[in-house]
DNA sequence: GAAATTTATATTGTGCACAATTAAATTTCG
DNA sequence: CGAAATTTAATTGTGCACAATATAAATTTC
């Protein structure tokens, strides 16, 4: 009789064996795809990021957007200089509580989401997979970064 | 009667919808984790694929590397030159052709492979997952970077 | 209500990524 | 052959990521 049960991942130093290196080439790539399309709209992907955020939700704070992109201050406050600079948003102490900055969009920020629309557009068709494929890779990855942010040492 | 057709993917600038986000963030996720493990041999992740290729094949060439990491020589050289002071590898140019510098492991570089095969299977216990899904998922992410590689006018 | 602690952002420093340019060696071809 | 084109690394400059630290404001503790 046959034991069907989960088999463990054979440790491996190859580097074609590697989940994590295909993951870092995959998302390379992908920003790489998206390098030309963003270049159009004077954004970097990062910045595409940010103000994605802030297209769904205007006026959050530093915190808040950290929160959402998993990022610190020490790579979102240089970041949104540049986006201040390019007069995309503006940045102000929060009266109620002075050590919050917000981030608004001004109107040219907000302008920039129409010209964004055709992005997702472009980089669906760039991907060659159909809905479900797309949903299911996406949420597996979502799943990935979910357990890799459970502390080491509380695990099943 | 119902017609099964794969769906076209929705185009949305919601972050929770991007695909690039969910990758970008799981891969971000995996060098975190990756980070105490490599503290402990001295290597910062990208050092420790290039370690993983030597260790594979040494007496590579920069292009070489570049290739099979896809990374070019503006990463690769300074990184290979901190590993050269680290003492783990060497640098020259090829007799057969001056251009091509070839890049050997020292004795420590060749020492280093022992302490770094804990570092696989303390990931293959962090991950959690079967090894099917684990080959499924890496592969889904290679055919994606393989589908990302392809120029953009050349298509399906 | 002063002191200690926590929170939010900014700053500094290191190490990638990657575009663009440079320099040197090699190959191609008239 | 020898000039032009190609190839390989290195260099320069910009923009993330992220650890560590600093600073100032708010909150908690006593």
């Amino acid at each position: 009789m046959l034991f069907l049960m989960k088999a463990r991942i054979k440790p491996s130093l190859l580097l074609d064996d590697q989940l994590c290196f295909a993951l870092y080439a995959a998302s390379r790539r992908m920003t790489a795809v998206y390098r030309p399309l963003l270049d159009a709209l004077d954004l970097t992907y990062p910045q595409y990021l940010v103000m994605m955020v802030l297209w769904e939700r205007d006026g959050l704070t530093v915190r808040e957007l950290g929160e959402r992109l998993q990022l610190d201050s020490g790579t979102l406050t240089p970041l949104l200089k540049r986006l201040e600079q390019a007069s995309l948003l503006g940045r102000r102490r929060r009266q109620s509580d002075e050590r919050e900055v917000e981030i608004t969009l001004t109107k040219a920020g907000h302008k920039l989401h129409e010209r964004a629309e055709d992005v997702p557009r472009c980089m669906a068709e760039r991907l060659c997979l159909s809905a479900d494929a797309f949903k299911h890779l996406r949420d597996e990855l979502k799943s990935l970064a979910a357990q890799l942010a459970v502390p080491t040492d509380e695990r099943d």
